[in-house]
Parts: C-alpha cells; sequence; structure tokens
DNA sequence: CACAAACTTGACCAAATGGTCAAGTCTATT
DNA sequence: AATAGACTTGACCATTTGGTCAAGTTTGTG
C-alpha cells in the first residue's frame, strides 16, 4: 500500500507545480523591487529551488518579468467587466469599488508589480495601455455615459472617476505600511477592509449624485 | 577684462551646485528605479560627473538614498498645515487639492520616490510614519472632525478622507504614463492639470457635502 | 525493463555593481 | 607666491549580478 500512496504523492512536485511556485516568487519579488531591483536570487530562495532551475522554466529574468506582468494583468478588471446598461449605477459601481479593494487586500502583490511598471513608465506595458485597456476603458465610460445621459447619476468625467476609483482602492494594497500606521492597526484584516469599503462605497457614491442615505446621523 | 569675466566665471561650478545636481539626479534615479534599482553609474551619468564625485559629497548609496528622502519629505505637505478651524472646510480643501496636484505636476519624481519607498515596506520611513506623519494627520483630521460636529459637512472618516486625496492626487503623478494614455493626452501640461484638479475638487467636495452648484448642466 | 525526453542542480563565467584610492586641480587665505 | 584644504577624477578592487553548462535524476512510454 505505500507504493501505491508512493506513486499519487511523487517525490518531485510536478515541473508545473513548480514553475507556478517561482512565478508567486516571483510576482513577491518584482513586486517589492521593480524590474531592476529584482535579484533572481532572492526568487530562488524565495521559491525553495536552486537558481538555474528558474532559468530552465523562464528564459531569462526579463521573460520572467512578463510571465508576471501577464497573469498580474490577466485579473486585473475582472468586475465591471460585463455592465448592463439598464443595471442600477449605485450597485454597479459599489460592486466595482468593492472587488477592487477586495483583490487589494488578497494580492497586494499584484497591485505592486503594476505600480512599479506604471512609476517605470510602462516600458513593458505602453502597447497595452494604448489598446486593450484603452479599449477596457471606453466600453466602461460608454456605459457611465448613458447613465449620465440618463439622470441616473452627477454629470462627472467617467475617465476621472474611473482613475479616481483606482487610486483609492490600489492605494491600500500600494501603500499599506502608510495605511496601516496612521491607522494604528497591525494587519490588513477583513475588519480594515470593510470599513474601508464601506467608506469608499459611500463617500463615491455620494460623489456620483448617488447617495442612498439622505443624512443617516 | 577677459581675467576680470573669468573670475566672476569660475571654471567649475561651486561645490554646492554639484551636489545640488547629484542630489537631484538621484532623486529622477530612485524615483524611477527604487532603491535597489538605482545605479550609480547612472546617476553620475545624469548629474554629468564622474562616479566618485558622487561618493565625495555622499558617502555611500544608501545616504544618497536618505537625502534624497529628506528632501523629498520636506515638501510633503506643505499646504493645509496651519488650518483655521474657522475657516471654511470647502475652500481649505479645494486649496488641499489643488496644491497637491500642483506638486504631482511640478515634482513627479519626488512622488515617485515616497511611493517606492511605500510599496518596498517603508524601511526608511517606518519610524517618520509613526511619529512626523501620524502627528501631522492627527492636527489636520481634529479640524476635521470639528468641522463635522458644527455640521459644516458630512460625517465621513477623516483618515480615509485625507488617504483619498493623496491617493487620487498622486496617481496623477506616479501613474502619469497610464493616466496620458488613457486620457489620449501627449504630455500632463497645465490644461490637464486644471481639468483635473477642477473634477477633484468638486467630486471631493461632494462628498464631503460641501457642492457648491445644485445642478450647474 | 529500457530509453528518451523532461527536469534538476553544483560549479562556473563574464559583466556589472558599489565603493576606494592616490594623484591630481582648484580656491581662499596669508 | 606659497600653501593648506576643499574638491575632482582615472584607474582599480572585491563582490554580486544574470546567465550557462554539463552531469546528473526523474518520469512517461514502449
Amino acid at each position: 500500500m505505500v507504493s501505491i500512496e508512493a506513486r499519487s504523492i511523487p517525490n518531485r512536485p510536478s515541473s508545473d507545480a513548480i514553475a507556478q511556485r517561482i512565478l508567486a516568487s516571483a510576482k513577491d519579488e518584482f513586486a517589492q523591487f521593480g524590474y531592476e531591483g529584482a535579484r533572481m536570487q532572492r526568487v530562488a530562495d524565495r521559491a525553495g529551488v536552486p537558481k538555474p532551475n528558474i532559468h530552465y522554466h523562464y528564459k531569462s529574468k526579463r521573460r520572467l518579468y512578463l510571465a508576471v506582468l501577464e497573469t498580474t494583468i490577466e485579473s486585473w478588471n475582472r468586475a465591471f467587466d460585463d455592465v448592463d446598461p439598464e443595471a442600477n449605477p449605485a450597485e454597479v459601481l459599489e460592486a466595482f469599488i468593492r472587488d477592487k479593494l477586495s483583490q487589494a487586500q488578497q494580492d497586494p502583490a499584484a497591485s505592486r508589480v503594476f505600480a512599479n511598471e506604471m512609476i517605470q513608465g510602462a516600458p513593458n506595458l505602453n502597447t497595452y495601455l494604448h489598446t486593450d485597456m484603452q479599449a477596457w476603458l471606453q466600453t466602461r465610460t460608454a456605459v457611465i455615459r448613458q447613465w449620465m445621459d440618463q439622470n441616473k447619476m452627477q454629470k462627472v468625467d467617467p475617465e476621472r472617476l474611473i482613475f479616481l476609483i483606482w487610486a483609492a482602492t490600489q492605494h491600500y494594497a500600494d501603500f499599506q505600511v502608510q495605511a496601516l500606521a496612521l491607522l494604528n492597526r497591525a494587519q490588513f484584516n477583513e475588519q480594515v477592509a470593510t470599513e474601508t469599503a464601506d467608506f469608499l462605497v459611500s463617500f463615491i457614491l455620494r460623489g456620483c449624485g448617488l447617495s442612498s442615505e439622505s443624512t443617516n446621523t
């Protein structure tokens, strides 16, 4: 029976699993230090594999970084994706804000990788910014414009509204140390996330002329 | 007369001027690549001096970085500094937002140096966050709380209101490439800055229950 | 079991990195 | 004009960097 067990528990984790572990370690490393500051040796140490193993799975530091960027982008704006113009603006925006903040809490590294790439001047995502991301933004702003035309919400610059939501939510991932220090909290747990989400939702909805309460004090 | 001219135009710029040029180049370098990614040779090239000259003025890479951090912090929240609780909240907040955005436009490198330090986990500013910055924030939120108690504005979490203003304004410095790409603009000039400031002021004031217009469309 | 292909890794390498140093050059003071 | 001290810099150094390679080990397949 041992041999049966042994077959289902291979001595080595599958190659795919290692490639994944390397990718995850690389995400953390690039998130913290940016592309130029990242060290292949540290990625190896984080993943618990010898350095040459990384180069077997990913041709070079650059390729590894691009792989990290790709997975980061994929999970970027999963919410707010298929929005019905007939839907309730307040509900849609609230869902978007909460989802973005939840991502920031569950995977701050992804947000930081993206932030580093932007700060650095987007040398690897310039095309993406001008194609896919712009297209994504345009369909979203189109819906928002419809809502404004139908007087369902305040007339505001839709692009800058999205920017503000991005900035305000990603702030809690990228500047987590600062937020925690100034809020006197030890960690960005569920409670802090909820308080923050509630604040952002009510504040931003009010900014959009969508406040549910008149004055609930 | 040539010799008189020569005396007033020294062959070499003053030592202070060179130290300043090195500091400015270092700010740009650290802003773009973060501490670990920054290269002393590139700082030297940017400043137009040989590398050992940097080490004469600044003992090490770390000391140079700390000098950059210091100058960055100094110019950080120059507005919103001496606020009269009797003053008009809308005016004070508007001034704060406009000043922050103006800084982001005029010196994006400063904002990016700070962003890198935060993303990296504030290894050099942890004390600052828990002392000076927390103190700064507390006096500001105290004023905001007074305004809310006097029903001069919506009751919102004052800390998170400040965070939102920081995030929303610094976004245009740190994520400048993204904003420009998505707004289809070539550069973050005065016009874009004004449009952005107007949006942020009216949106955030509305979020604070301080909107001047009822519906100005 | 054999054997090829996929995978792993210790030892190694050229290039780049932060930093040093001694030999200068410039500037102010006497 | 002499000289001391501040400043500059070409040549150099130990260490670290991304990356390679050949000798292995493991795994799927006949």
